[in-house]
DNA sequence: ACGTTACCTTGATTTAAATCAAAAAAACCG
DNA sequence: CGGTTTTTTTGATTTAAATCAAGGTAACGT
């Protein structure tokens, strides 16, 4: 997967001046209602920004963890490796999102991160961020709101993944990543994925061969076109409509009250 | 699923004298390494005990978040309804676990609890929580790792969902049920399932009949001896190794660097 | 205790997606 | 640029689990 070795490539960003009062993705990352003396501590936590080339790995499972990591630009794929050495990849994460959060419990990682383009992240020492906690009411909020946010995000995956068909599967990928590039002020009708088929299939549960078919069945239907890795949506309502099934079985599993 | 409707059925358990500091489960559940006095603090906490009886609702999707919820006794099951009301079961939760976690991000509980059997709970309201976290440094570490260690949990679950076949998915279940029994100090080998054989299905997104025939085919092979609810694990070891595939073809998913 | 209901098991058949196979299209690289 | 490798697409076949179907067994309520 790793495509070159993860030897630290830590580029010093600081001359360009990047702290936390200019960065444009405080509103997805900071606390809201800090006040100007709170965010310069914030920003003082900011260990350091550096970036990754395709391939490079952020962090391996069994690391020391020391920092979490927010994300600031490109495309970072988080999966864990069992005992057999096979892969689940366990999501994609964007500007503005929090890497290691699931460290915190062992003081390792129990995950991988590889970043999957040129990619820049901020390092945030958890020791340092604990103690501000203290002292920071709004940071500590904000800490456990974005662990919380983790934890219903992966509760509707696990619905996702459970309960829908190939097709359904799919289409929720591509709106759910529709809905988050908008958020972070891109196009919602195109982009560009940073991630293969193989990832897709992984993070699905689903082989490649049927992630294309799926694609190329979108296509033929004037849902998207969609030519390797660029992505346009054409009939976004009919494909969000894909995303559950309407199916009368639903009713079955449930005899409800 | 509700045998009967969730009234708010609580029972003031306080002239049994439960506090943290008598609790059995304070290992579980409590920071470690906290002192008397912060000790008190965290018991003041505390706003009700109250007993559920099966099928009455916690909470509810939907319902405002007021309180995070320790578990004293009995089972309860964890789950999601999306738009077609097709459930999802979540998890199932055992005395010492915290129950809304998911919720502190919205102000409103993503998911729905209810009791599998006559339970017990502690109410921790959420703000009085927040505030110590604060002054209790253990506290606030302890509420991170609680969380932390719900999101590699689940890391973990989602791998089992998306890559295991139904007799590995089973096998997970049955020793993952046996590690937590063993934790809180009953039987490794010997327990009741508080769960139907369509709760189990639901969970691990197989059919009940598909749950029934593994139960059997383990029967068969001398794993377990299964008759109903109860459960008796006859081979642990091989159950175990059922766990993982240990098919070659884990190879192929991940051309290895 | 009885009938009713809910839950569980077992068997036969179907099906969605995996696997097997091969060609086409990009990406990579000296 | 031309050859090699990797990724993606498409088709044919197989298979694990779902669905359909029916009988058995425990639990429930009056």
């Amino acid at each position: 997967m790793s495509k070159s070795p993860d030897s630290a490539n830590i580029i010093d960003l600081s001359r360009f001046r990047v702290t936390c009062s200019n960065c444009n993705l405080s509103e997805l990352c900071l606390p809201r209602g800090i006040n100007k003396k709170n965010l310069g501590k914030l920003a003082s936590a900011v260990r350091q920004t550096s970036v990754y080339e395709p391939g490079e790995f952020l962090f391996r499972a069994g690391d020391e963890f020391k920092s979490l990591t927010a994300i600031r630009t490109g495309t970072t794929k988080l999966f864990i490796v069992d005992e057999n050495g096979e892969e689940q990849i366990l999501g994609f994460y964007f500007p503005g999102e929090i890497l290691g959060l699931d460290a915190i419990e062992t003081d390792r990682h129990t995950c991988n991160a590889v970043a999957l383009e040129t990619s820049s992240y901020c390092s945030f020492p958890y020791g340092h961020l604990d103690e501000l906690c203290k002292s920071i009411p709004e940071l500590r909020i904000q800490m456990f709101k974005f662990m919380s946010r983790e934890l219903s995000l992966e509760n509707k995956l696990l619905l996702t993944l459970n309960k829908r068909n190939a097709e359904e599967k799919l289409a929720t990928f591509l709106i759910t990543l529709s809905e988050r590039f908008k958020r972070l002020g891109y196009s919602a009708t195109d982009y560009k994925l940073a991630m293969s088929r193989q990832d897709i299939g992984n993070y699905l549960g689903l082989t490649i061969e049927t992630v294309s078919r799926v694609l190329s069945r979108f296509n033929k239907d004037g849902l998207i076109i969609s030519e390797r890795k660029l992505i346009r949506i054409i009939d976004y309502d009919r494909l969000k409509s894909l995303c559950n099934s309407q199916c009368e079985t639903a009713k079955k599993n449930h005899p409800s009250n």
